[in-house]
DNA sequence: TGCAATTGTTAAAGAACTGTTAAAATGCCT
DNA sequence: AGGCATTTTAACAGTTCTTTAACAATTGCA
């Protein structure tokens, strides 16, 4: 967020602050400089601002990157402006005064948005194993295995809680919905399959505890 | 495009249709019943209109479509207004009077970063395939089938999210609005059909997830 | 050490779900 | 209203998955 109003600045900061990380530049030197170095999701850009204006850091950022949202904030609600703020390759224009409810709304839009595309899902890494919960695949570098939607569920759980030890109660309430005789034997009968399906990778272990539960280990 | 004014109707159609195909409606009945029918790549509407708002169409729209971006136009400037055009699942609202040129850059903004690249005169590309959602119209180099409306409709739907496991429930609902045991069998009768038209690429495969829904794989 | 409870493992049984084809029903057009 | 295209429902055959059963092995405690 670039704003070199202090006061609004700050009411600005302050009201994202509940839902995002928010660094906030006062002029568009810092704010090229701060984006050059880290990653952002977003850019708020006032457009009047001492030396260099909203529109020349939107081109800047427009140079290296095509997809990041860029929402103007303005005082001047004329149309050139506007329309010269979407030539800049802004997404959104909003003319001050408006309200935090509408701004937070204006750049959940665009957040929504921009994270659907990056659907990349690179799953959850377990010693050489990668596991993908969506597509239930449980792979290495040799070969991929599809798992079944409780094997998926059991195998997320319990890496999603590895080295601890989980009650057998938790995990069965959790994955089954229920705690009874049969359902227990359900689960060591599942807890067979991953240990079979997980052997490649001697540092992977499902170690029982007795009367207890089970410890998921990954060294 | 739902208006129910119609020198503006005319107006904006006229405006955006250089670019871009419109229908335009003048009614929420009318509306709903096109987009149910049709495939849009974007929705304006009209907040204020005699029957049904444009708010209530965008809560249908929104049952069953979560992606397509909604645009609201209207007279009413107040800010609950605006909080409430987003709270029902509107991407933006833009407040009469506006200029045409305006508008056609807010309409670009959603259109660059609509998730599966719009529908645009060719089509869109599976594999060998050529599909034209409005024609309903599956090619190859070879030859072209004319689809059915459900066939066309599913197709479609299935593709604007390859890759990614669907669960049966979010297609039922996508496509037929309603999630039954019959129209569950509806779908499998669908899916065994368009397998059927889609078997001359062996790169697109779509893989049921037992119990889950499917996946619309192409390599 | 011996015994009951718990766990490991494999296979069989039983549900639930899916694939496919065809018949019935529905909707649409003249 | 009749005929055609489309969709839904039915029927049946497979398939897949989960549970239950059965038996072996292990553990912890008396």
């Amino acid at each position: 967020m670039v704003e070199d109003d202090s006061s609004l600045g700050f009411l600005i900061k302050d009201a994202l602050e509940d839902h995002y990380d928010v660094f906030w530049a006062t002029d568009g030197q810092k704010a090229e400089e701060a984006f050059k170095k880290g990653s952002y999701n977003l850019c708020l850009l006032d457009v009047m601002l001492p030396h260099k204006s909203g529109f020349e850091i939107a081109e800047t950022i427009r140079k290296t990157n095509t997809d990041i949202p860029i929402l103007f904030v303005s005082a001047r609600a004329m149309e050139e402006d506007r329309i010269k703020g979407f030539m800049k390759g802004g997404d959104d224009y909003i003319t001050k005064p408006f309200s935090m409810e509408e701004l937070k709304h204006r750049i959940a839009v665009f957040l929504k948005r921009s994270k659907n595309q990056s659907v990349s899902q690179d799953g959850i890494s377990i010693g050489v194993y990668n596991f993908k919960p969506d597509l239930l695949l449980l792979s290495t570098s040799q070969e991929e295995k599809k798992l079944t939607r409780k094997e998926g569920n059991l195998l997320f759980f319990l890496a999603s809680r590895k080295n601890e030890v989980i009650k057998r109660e938790e995990i069965l309430m959790a994955v089954w919905g229920k705690d009874d005789y049969f359902t227990g034997r359900s689960l060591d009968v599942f807890i067979s399959k991953l240990r079979k399906y997980l052997s490649e990778d001697p540092a992977i272990e499902i170690e029982n505890y007795h009367g207890v539960g089970f410890l998921f280990k990954v060294k």
